[in-house]
DNA sequence: AATGAATGAGGCTTCATTCAT
DNA sequence: CATGAATGAAGCCTCATTCAT
């Protein structure tokens, strides 16, 4: 999972502890904004360790952003493509997963962060093209699942006037769109208005709203 | 224009180059990517003399998320709107000049940016809240205008499912996606899917294709 | 009255309100706090205006260390030493004088800033050696004050134990100690001590009290 | 002694040399005239370093001012007030202690440079409402040990016309006074005209004299 | 394997001062 | 004369990183 040489578990765990921070803090407040102190601060380790783990802060947001890779296969796609078949159903569950997520953590934190990984590509692309690479490669994972469900849908005859490829990257853009509206106006509803969207072009009737019943 | 005292044409010359040049590297390196000093260089110009313009280096990002904001309805929004009318037409224009804006970018630089709106919003939004607030206010505007699109849409008899409301954000959104799909791949492409997820939603068959033939 | 050459009568308006106004911002403020620009606002004239007529920030220093030792001649010791004669009354007549002044001062701004000499010379001495010759020829001149009164006092045979020399000393380092007091305290009530103390130093049984009955 | 978490022995003695260090360079040359770059250079310390170990400039021109109010207590009253009794004895004490400090300095240093704690508190009390509280902590409890002179003269009979308290206030009063004419001067001098002030007004009929002979 | 202590480079800002009209 | 505009030097502070134990 990582490029590092193994560790004994209780370093393992440090590490992971780092790791897990940088992610949490990252995203929250981008990685300009986080210092190394406040990382050793919050990780309960000292900063010195932290430059045992990981050569500088750049390889940090490297590893985060692998580490927010692996996470959203393992958290929402997997799960979901083994649970649901169909493009529908699929793609409903993946934006009804995601929104319950985070109008949880809108509750929790009173704040929404973005595309965690699309956030880091966009502040680092620059000056970190392996983090540009490495999101590069995580959104084409993703849109390859789009593209299972495109080619589901086109299949099905719903879809007319859209390649498959095409209509996948379509929905990928849609992703990022909904994750740049819910941190704009910190709230999760432009999920509801993706998921529509997105459930609009494959060709399904089928609406997602709001549990709680609000707009 | 500015919030900002008037002054003589010597002194707007000035402040307009700093405000400018500001913008430029804000957009292509991020604020924080962009020191005091570089951009004190870049415009050819004191670092005593931009702060005699600007009290610090965030109202400096304020201005540029306010000269961003006009930008974009002067320079696509306005005359497109003055020149086209019909929901499909008026889409179709935005997109294509947009691609066709940052198609040369592309062509002369090498790269891409996203959107300097949402980019300085995203980055600042959470230590600024006069970004925030200027940008919220930037992306109600340019709703607006999808909501007469939208409205125009839904009259003409071609969306059915949609309230006007939705389908604007919803339109907003896409737009996002686009941009963050550009800044990611560093190709402007993704804006022609983009135009197309927009025209399918508001009932058009009509479809954008790259100019040149690529892709 | 000063070194530079004469000036129209316009002209040295200017001037003036700008060594009064620098006088007043460095009394209240200190010369390191008071940057050029607070002056040009408050004396509402240009910067480089100010540099006419005083060629740096340092010899306005010097001009307004000049103008608070005339004034304190001319405003106290000139007309209480016409006035008045004999030691007691001439000393009671200069504290009773400086202590309303004070007391008016702290009505109005309910703050002190001790004496306007000795704080430039203190603040200054060590890095400008004009001001600190300058308050020594000032505080010369208020010496030979207090020695008209210690010789008075002596010869009247009030005072043992002293020569004229020292006892005019002490009455001014009492009047120092009760400048710092002042300021230190933020209340004009340490005047009314440094003049019994004075009183009691000339051999005399006079007592200056508060004129508001407070202590 | 400080506010401060306490630190291992190198720690200490790193924040101790730095602390002492700028008590050393403020009381010469005044907080604002000398730059973090200067205290760093002289204490042999990076810059950042000082950092670790004070929030900022301002908090340690406070632990300054508490230094200078511990050292005064420690070097000067504690030992004088448990060698001597009687009000006269422990007053002259004081002034030839202080006379044979301020002698020692003159003739190493060639100047002179008042008093360490109302030299902060005058630069600073007006910006920094923490170095004027401390500061009149520190002459409160000066005052307190003139307080006790004063009680002891005022019970032998020797004094008459005077509170207790004015007593104290005047004896604080004249020893400011004192330390603004020596380095007005740059001569130590003054110190023994105030000490005979103070022995005056407690009624002693004692007196101080260079022990050099001189003046 | 981990920590407390230290560092050099660089960031933002402000100052006294001068230029050009 | 007077002003608006501009500047170089310096000030305070913070960052990522490394040293020494």
């Amino acid at each position: 999972m990582s490029s590092s040489p193994t560790y004994t578990s209780k370093a393992a765990a440090t590490r992971t502890r780092i790791l897990e921070t940088a992610a949490f803090l990252f995203w929250r407040r981008s990685y300009h904004a986080v210092a190394m102190d406040e990382l050793a601060d919050k990780t309960q380790v000292n900063k010195a360790t932290i430059y045992r783990y990981f050569p500088d802060k750049a390889s940090l947001a490297l590893e985060v952003a692998k580490l927010n890779g692996s996470q959203v296969q393992s958290g929402v796609f997997d799960p979901i493509f083994e649970q649901y078949s169909g493009a529908e159903d699929r793609l409903a569950a993946v934006y009804r997963c995601m929104h319950t997520k985070l109008a949880t953590l809108h509750r929790e934190e009173g704040d929404l962060f973005g595309c965690p990984i699309a956030g880091l590509a966009l502040e680092l692309g620059r000056e970190m093209p392996g983090v540009r690479t490495e999101s590069a490669a995580i959104f084409d994972a993703i849109q390859a699942r789009f593209l299972d469900i495109a080619l589901d849908a086109i299949d099905s005859g719903k879809v007319t006037g859209w390649s498959a490829e095409a209509l996948s990257r379509t929905l990928l853009q849609i992703l990022h769109g909904a994750f740049v509206s819910t941190r704009l106006a910190a709230r999760p509803e432009p999920f509801l208005d993706a998921a529509n969207a997105s459930l609009t072009l494959i060709g399904s009737k089928q609406r997602l709203t709001s549990p709680s019943g609000e707009e």
